[in-house]
DNA sequence: GTCTATAAACAGATAGAC
DNA sequence: GTCTATCTGTTTATAGAC
């Protein structure tokens, strides 16, 4: 995604937008005065409002798995972990994630912008699923019980952490989650 | 509140509404129409939409205080978690919790409404934390760390795993919280 | 590509009859 | 209490000039 471009600084401001309220939350109007362009310039690049939320989604998507994948698979589990919990870290403090605010809005979406969503969601979960395997081989992470259930909670708990940490405007409530866990020092 | 009158059908359809689309995702016509009375009767009962927003959470956190207060608390506390984990699993699929969804509205909601919430997550973290605080005593529930902690990311844990178990209509991922938990048989 | 102008539907809200 | 009628502003979206 360009930021130089009209249709860069539209997508880059809508995920921005949808992020801090949510698709029904947020117009043409809104967006176009933030870009400083009028609303038929968004109809030009993005003609109906699901297509502008389908690319967001995507562009999103493409720049957090990004992320995720620069962490060291050669790393133990645990390491691995709190390095996923940092990215949760940065989160401005007026927003959550694009995936989980849309997951709030599922019934006003078009079927495309769902099947994104739960695209999303099924990459972290696997990710951190393959993690507490990896880390109930290595010794690194204990956990007891089903790895993939476990890449489920831990995404489901990150999310609702990033939400309360909004609620109540307080960051420090994102290191809850890895608090919880009993992250152990490498064996071998 | 009394389903018989208009004024209480009212308010329970729009305790639907909210936890199906959110804040932003109904209006006054949808309501109406759900009900069968005019937009201008539900002005006469809620002049705005804040107000029937407020008598919502209200209305919405009283019910569930009732039923979290209807656990007996002379139980073992691995079994109190397991009682308050069932409330969740009644949950509609195509529902999520009020309050989850009001967080993610967060940005949309008056300073009123946004303090219901925060009363809301307080009052279910708080119990949670008294629950784990209980069952490091009993020995029902094996917890290291901070119980208070605990209550916080035990609740956000049960809001993120409500939101995708409707994402991906699977109400079996509501088990996911209590399954990652030890509980154990009380010791005494 | 971006604009002005405009359409058509919908939003929350009010006045006043019954 | 509920209705009809209406107001005012906003929504997404399109047509056509530049």
């Amino acid at each position: 995604m360009n930021t130089a471009t009209t249709r860069g600084q539209l997508l880059s401001h809508a995920k921005v937008l949808i992020r801090q309220r949510g698709y029904n939350g947020f117009s043409y109007r809104d967006l176009a005065e933030r870009v400083g362009v009028k609303t038929a310039t968004i109809h030009y690049h993005f003609p109906c409002k699901d297509d502008l939320l389908i690319e967001a989604i995507d562009d999103y998507a493409a720049d957090e798995a990004a992320l995720m994948q620069g962490i060291d698979a050669a790393l133990p589990a645990g390491e691995r972990l709190s390095r996923y919990a940092e990215l949760f870290y940065g989160t401005p403090t007026d927003q959550i994630c694009l995936c989980g605010m849309l997951a709030a809005d599922f019934a006003s979406l078009s079927d495309r912008a769902r099947q994104a969503v739960q695209s999303f969601y099924r990459t972290h979960e696997r990710w951190l699923g393959n993690v507490v395997a990896d880390g109930q081989r290595d010794g690194s992470l204990e956990w007891c019980g089903d790895a993939e259930a476990a890449g489920r909670y831990l995404f489901a708990a990150f999310q609702g952490t990033l939400m309360s940490s909004r609620l109540f405007q307080t960051p420090s409530r994102r290191h809850d989650v890895v608090a919880s866990m009993r992250i152990q020092p490498r064996r071998d």
